[in-house]
DNA sequence: GGTATAGGTGAATCCTCGC
DNA sequence: AGCGAGGATTCACCTATAC
């Protein structure tokens, strides 16, 4: 028997009339992943038990106890049953999620190597691993081993022809003008973010930060999508989906932990709608084709061309097409003839004299979409 | 038959009469392993192939071509088959091993969990997971993915019992007086140190740097210590062995490495025992971009940003964008558009209101940087 | 002889749409 | 489904050449 606690008013959108959207579900996440619908959902994070070894009582150079993850949900006899448990609910995961969709997997040396065998037998389609780097991780207090200072993200496809969302411009522009890369640093969660209970202990051991989710669901959600969370805990990936105007359902065992997740989520406050909106990349843009530009006048048919350094020339002609010595075809097919390469874009390489210096004829396209975004408003 | 290419007249010490130090074994590793004696090993770098399953013809945005990883070597016809040959050489890396030595195995996102999950299986006991931080990776040309910027090392025991080799303080003492991490920055190997073929291009497509090997052998060897090496290529276990005052014995299969590697062995003069230190290079501050103020929290998506005059205003966006106007992107971009300049520095010259006051949002950046400083020491 | 510019390159599972 | 065409995409190094 399935319990579901509701934690807000949800708004169910057309076709997923079943979907409990915005909800924590009470109980066993393979039995409640196996309950919802089928390709549902856009994206999982996961963060399953660790399947730690520890021996007992690992005590600091001080003798103080460290307060270790002894809790029994992370108990497993071995590694059969750890990778049986694995690959029952990554199964069940992958059912749910849209054909397009991707999952996220958090983990240390002690199971992520399991989860990842498991992912590619189960024929998910691995994108890429992410190194989280912890900026303040516990020493190793024995001095047995480097310090355990980081944690392994795993993001992988539902399949391999998969076309999953990622917000390419939004990481680069957020990074400084350059790609982000593989390894990410976060300090881990403490201070205020981290929840406490009455006796001022940690209500969770192992609180990720909302730093992390909110780089993750930035970087492969589009606002609105659904993001699952198997193992819920107390509720970080719902708190950073709600703020970024994303969609959660979260599946959690523990009642301790839904009723810290449920109250942390009633104090949640979206950001504000227009701070939602991302730069329109490139590659989605209305396609503009070169032979709208000479047909709106923006160049003439009878213009010539050139490479950024005048090495190479073309002329434009009425058709759309160009023309370059014995070539002729389109600007990308004639960019690519005339340097003897497989490919290019004409749009960057060919250019138009203006007021004596060359600019690319990506810019005219530029014109006309500044002009159509106007139209459509 | 196998093959054994000598480059030294090796010094065999006492019940070690077998074991063909400082040599070079050519052929299959699994047959060499398996003809070695059993325990006589003290530790194993290996660097398997990591079966890439790369799709054909990946070029830069320049229409250059990828010089990729094809060579026969690391191709395989399923996981199964991958998994089947990492069982079998770990199996006999195992048996060579002295009860308390270890082993240590590099690689990337397409092996390394199948790695991980067959070290578990074989009783080998799991130590660390090492992350190799490149310093200059090659970017991902089509923007689809978060730069590969690293790889995986897993350093395992030959079982939970065994009591591995860990300089401690060596490794302490060459970190600036604190614990060595599990992430590690080195760039990868290029120039004087690449191996180059008579027409100039590389001889190994994946040749180490010994910088990592450096570390390695000197985190969990003594001088004197044996090192195999099952995949040897051109030699970069063997070199820095020697260089460090370990014996090594390689195994390779072809040729042409063999020959590379013995020519550059034989170049090898040991260094003095006392001049083996290090040069530590200083820490550099940690590189913030604007994304991750918005991610901590610092600056909260939706929060108005102004020049130093209140000239200028631009919205501060989830995903790490800001937006002023007609113009959105990095707080660099949009600076630069608002001036009509070419350039700007986004950090000085965006401002934040605080209690009344502007104060820029590099202000931000340095508590990020001093936090971070301060959690890790 | 330094300095500026140009060119090359690295373990990479690297596109999308319409016919 | 496969195919062809449009057109999107790069960072930190290194070396060589030109002044």
């Amino acid at each position: 028997m399935l319990r579901t606690a509701r934690n807000t008013a949800s708004a169910v959108a057309d076709g997923e009339a079943r979907l409990p959207i915005d909800t924590i579900l009470v109980g066993d996440c393979i039995d409640h992943m196996n309950a919802l619908p089928a390709g549902s959902v856009d994206l999982i994070f996961a963060d399953p038990p660790y399947n730690l070894q520890l021996a007992e009582g690992l005590t600091r150079p001080d003798q103080s106890k460290v307060d270790a993850v002894d809790d029994d949900w992370d108990k497993f006899e071995s590694f059969a049953h750890y990778d049986d448990f694995t690959r029952r609910w990554l199964k069940a995961a992958r059912r749910l999620l849209k054909p397009d969709g991707a999952i996220w997997v958090i983990g240390s040396y002690h199971n992520i190597f399991r989860v990842g065998t498991a992912l590619q037998d189960l024929d998910y389609w691995m994108l890429n691993d992410i190194v989280w780097r912890k900026a303040n991780p516990m020493p190793n207090f024995r001095g047995t081993r480097f310090t355990n200072a980081h944690e392994t993200l795993i993001w992988a496809a539902r399949s391999q022809k998969s076309r999953v969302t990622f917000n390419y411009e939004a990481m680069k522009l957020s990074n400084d003008d350059t790609q982000m890369r593989s390894d990410w640093l976060f300090p881990i969660c403490t201070g205020s973010e981290r929840l406490k209970d009455e006796s001022d202990g940690k209500v969770h051991p192992t609180q990720k930060p909302e730093a992390l989710l909110f780089r993750i669901l930035n970087a492969t959600t589009k606002p609105g999508d659904v993001v699952l969370d198997p193992f819920f805990g107390t509720g970080t990936t719902g708190a950073v989906a709600r703020k970024l105007g994303r969609h959660f359902i979260g599946i959690e065992r523990e009642d301790a932990y839904v009723a810290a997740a449920l109250k942390r989520l009633a104090a949640i406050k979206p950001v504000r709608a227009d701070a939602l909106e991302t730069t329109v990349p490139k590659r989605a843009a209305p396609r503009v084709p070169f032979g709208s530009l000479i047909e709106q006048g923006l160049i003439a048919a009878g213009t010539e061309i050139y490479d950024e350094r005048r090495r190479h020339s073309a002329l434009v002609r009425a058709d759309g097409s160009v023309a370059s010595g014995p070539f002729s075809g389109s600007i990308h097919r004639v960019g690519a003839l005339v340097q003897g390469a497989e490919a290019c874009n004409g749009w960057t390489f060919w250019h138009f004299e203006h007021e004596g210096l060359l600019r690319p004829i990506d810019a005219l396209r530029a014109d006309i979409r500044a002009q159509m975004q106007l139209l459509s408003a």
